[in-house]
RNA sequence: GGUCGGAUGGCCGAGUGGCUAGGCAGAGGUCUGCAAAACCUCCUACAGCGGUUCGAAUCCGCUUCCGACCUCCA
């Protein structure tokens, strides 16, 4: 099945045939997080989005070089280039080295996308280790006559590169407009002109993070770090580059003006931006106090929850919608989303096991109807990863797997291929593809345990004992395990 | 204020000109000792007003409402 794929290309703003640089090979480059405090649920949509296109270009058979920094230095707390680096503010509060709030987040982070089942990226950089780089990189725009120099720090010159370069190309903005609406900042006498943005920034002594530099002690501006690290682990042209779409005005449309400066080269071919996550209609953001924390959903303590969600649930909550759309959090919503994913996960955990019956004369329809919801996996996934229509195709799969399986209907009416492939395509797209689980796999003592506690039920229940079978459901059901009496007799479990 | 993007059935959410997703909730049914699960059937919406077209949720215009960015945020 040879199909193309698909994707919206915000520096176009279509879709546009994937067509990577190196045939076989995709470099992919995502803006990772500021380790200055937890990662609330936001960013992890983000990721989490990120997560399935790395997935999925890794099923297509894609060797993918993914590479996602994580910001420990230089991104600036508030406005305009004067502001306190963010974690050497945090390190203040904390009283702690900023090596201390860099190393706590990050483990923090990990741990979060691992149970998300996020894959980890092949690089993960750190600003501050490629301090160097950025120098180096600050040098080149100078050089390239596109920057200047004032008492200690660096800043972009975006009129005079916009001379000869669309600075607005991502952002759609026409240069006055932005020139005309650009609020004026306190602090900012240095820069020439409105819109130039810091490269090097002057440390004050008491700045706690600061390196030697040709310019003096100082520190990196925040967009310089991606330019540099994609430049060195990506080249100066790669095919991917990514990030939540509020980075896409300014970081983006920063790091394409440094990169063009530098090497003549927009860095990435296609732009992909994922989009908000709200509550209530509003950005979750940590300043609107709307924000959660990973942890908080799991366990339900939080006052707009109220029952906690499994990683899982909010994974397939988020695959529900497409990653360009706003996400709105709702517990009626996330809701229905458990009960889809639990339906999905129950087949795909019978799945495994279910074995087709001797086959009788191939049901046509059938057979072909199957093929298709195989193919509409891959054909959602190619436009433009549209998992929730990958959800839609699983879920139409997941109604012939459980007929077969409680045996409404007879497997051995499709032929022993199109049998295979609905196997397959199932497993691959629930676990590979969209990165899910079946969750509370337990130990096979529970199992064992409750296969002793059916068979006495079912004991019962042959000498119509009713009373006591029921006691025994119910008694079940009551913490938290859940008996199907199956139409060939025997009796499943599952937790709920 | 400027720029951009949205508005889909009770709820969530796909869909870019005709073939009128899907999930959750609801109704009915099959199965079951009864349940549960599973399966089957039903429920036919596209903010409002104009326009283009044989035909529009989908294209164009206007109106209303919402959001994002412009200031740190994935």
């Amino acid at each position: 099945m040879e199909q193309k794929l698909f994707v919206y290309n915000s520096l176009t703003r279509n879709k546009e045939e994937f067509k990577p640089l190196n045939p076989g090979h995709v470099g992919m480059y995502v803006c990772g997080p500021t380790v200055y405090s937890d990662v609330h649920l936001g960013n992890c949509r983000t990721f989490i989005a990120f997560d399935l296109i790395y997935r999925y270009l890794l099923h297509l058979g894609y060797k993918v070089r993914y590479v996602r920094n994580i910001t420990d230095a230089g991104h600036l707390e508030s406005d305009g280039d004067v502001g306190e680096d963010k974690v050497s503010k945090k390190a203040k509060i904390e009283q702690l080295e900023p090596m201390e709030i860099v190393q706590r987040y990050t483990i923090d982070f990990h741990k979060v996308m691992d149970i998300f089942n996020a894959l980890p990226p092949s690089i993960e950089p750190t600003a501050t280790g490629h301090i160097i780089e950025q120098i180096e990189l600050v040098k080149s725009i100078l050089a390239a006559g596109y920057a200047y120099e004032v008492d200690g720090s660096v800043y972009f010159d975006v009129e005079k590169y916009s001379q000869n370069n669309d600075y607005g190309a991502l952002n759609g903005r026409k240069l006055e407009d932005m020139l005309n609406n650009t609020r004026t900042l306190g602090g900012q006498d240095e820069k020439r002109g409105k819109l130039d943005f810091a490269l090097w920034i002057k440390a004050k002594p008491e700045h706690l993070m600061q390196w030697p530099s040709p310019w003096g002690m100082g520190f990196p501006g925040w967009h310089l770090e991606c330019s540099a690290m994609s430049n060195k682990y990506l080249g100066h042209q790669f095919d991917i580059h990514g990030g939540g779409m509020d980075l896409m005005p300014t970081h983006h449309t920063n790091e394409i003006a440094q990169n063009i400066a530098c090497c003549g080269k927009t860095p990435a071919n296609y732009w992909i931006h994922t989009n908000m996550l709200t509550t209530n209609g509003q950005k979750m953001s940590k300043s609107l106090g709307n924000s959660f924390l990973p942890h908080e959903l799991f366990t339900g303590e939080h006052a707009l929850l109220k029952k906690g969600y499994s990683p899982m649930v909010i994974r397939f909550f988020f695959l529900q919608a497409s990653y360009r759309s706003t996400v709105d959090f709702s517990n009626d919503a996330i809701d229905a989303a458990e009960i889809f994913y639990k339906k999905l996960s129950e087949t795909a955990r019978k799945l495994a096991s279910l074995q087709q019956n001797a086959l009788t004369a191939v049901d046509e329809e059938t057979d072909k109807g199957i093929n298709t919801f195989c193919d509409d996996c891959y054909y959602s996934m190619n436009d433009n990863f549209n998992s929730p229509k990958t959800l839609e195709a699983l879920n139409n799969l997941s109604k012939w797997i459980n007929s077969y399986a409680a045996s409404i209907r007879n497997s051995g009416e499709i032929t022993a291929q199109t049998f295979e492939r609905m196997k397959k395509t199932y497993t691959d797209f629930f676990f590979d593809v969209l990165g899910l689980k079946v969750e509370d796999s337990d130990s096979g003592d529970t199992d064992e345990l409750m296969q002793l506690i059916i068979k006495l039920r079912n004991e019962a229940k042959a000498g119509k004992d009713y009373a006591t079978s029921d006691k025994i459901r119910e008694g079940l059901k009551s913490i938290g395990f859940q008996l199907n009496d199956k139409k060939q007799g025997t009796t499943d479990w599952v937790r709920v």
